[in-house]
DNA sequence: TATTGTTATACTCTATAACTATA
DNA sequence: TATAGTTATAGAGTATAACAATA
């Protein structure tokens, strides 16, 4: 009656995963949602639209994610000047600083998660992994 | 400046099993935190202190969760006659075929997420991720 | 007309602190 | 005293529906 199937296996693994984002969050003040916010703009600026479709909200809820961090001072709206309807959310100097530090921390946890594991697999489940989340990684 | 890392890749795995709950959880007009609640009593019925540690929660926090889904139906608090502080949650009836079918859905999402990988890797993967969240398949 | 983003509203989720009842 | 669970409170997260401004 044990349940041993990968995919329960997977949906371990990310609830422990999960948990270190709420982890390092607390270190830096920050809810869960705001630092994989902040984390999500390390990859560049969007507009609001585009990060709701990238995070899984709507767009309302964007709206309030954002306030509370731009409140907090780590991510600022700028105004588009060719379309006057859309914004774009930068991460603010403190926010980067921010946003660096927490992605650094969320690595780190997730190493010690994975643990001390043989190089070979380590490069089987690295490429595995990227397989299913489908950006694989470049062939180095 | 891309990010290929394998803790990048958990992350991402991470989110997508999160968006299957929320999406799952949908069908049966329950929240992701229900649905997550409900799988997770399919292992059996535990009280308020032991779920609240299984789910990173306070345990004020799991007491309004339990509230709202005994408030659906799908849970119910039995007292424990031996230590009369304790309670222990029940799936109903309904909450055990909701939750059969959410678990049974959680895992085709995922399935699907996982794809058409080789016999060989899956088992792989098998085996390295139950490695890494520390409850190993037998070996069958 | 379609799109971008916001507001209004109503829940759910979560934590902290203080509490009750039982052990 | 310690433990199991709840209540009170406050804030964060989320969705739906209706809206404003711009394209």
């Amino acid at each position: 009656m044990e349940d041993t199937t990968l995919a329960t296996a997977l949906v371990r693994l990310a609830q422990l995963v999960s948990r270190v984002y709420a982890e390092v969050g607390k270190e830096f003040e920050l809810t869960p949602q705001q630092t994989q916010l902040l984390c999500m703009l390390l990859g560049g600026s969007t507009g609001m639209t585009d990060m709701s479709r990238a995070l899984g909200l709507e767009r309302s809820s964007m709206t309030g994610l954002v306030d509370r961090a731009e409140r907090r001072g780590v991510v600022a709206r700028v105004r588009d000047q060719r379309d006057r309807r859309a914004a774009c959310i930068e991460l603010t100097e403190q926010g980067k600083e921010i946003a660096y530090a927490a992605h650094r921390k969320v690595t780190e946890h997730v190493e010690k998660l994975i643990g001390d594991i043989a190089p070979d697999d380590r490069e089987r489940l690295e490429h595995l992994v990227w397989t299913i989340v489908g950006t694989p990684a470049p062939r180095s």
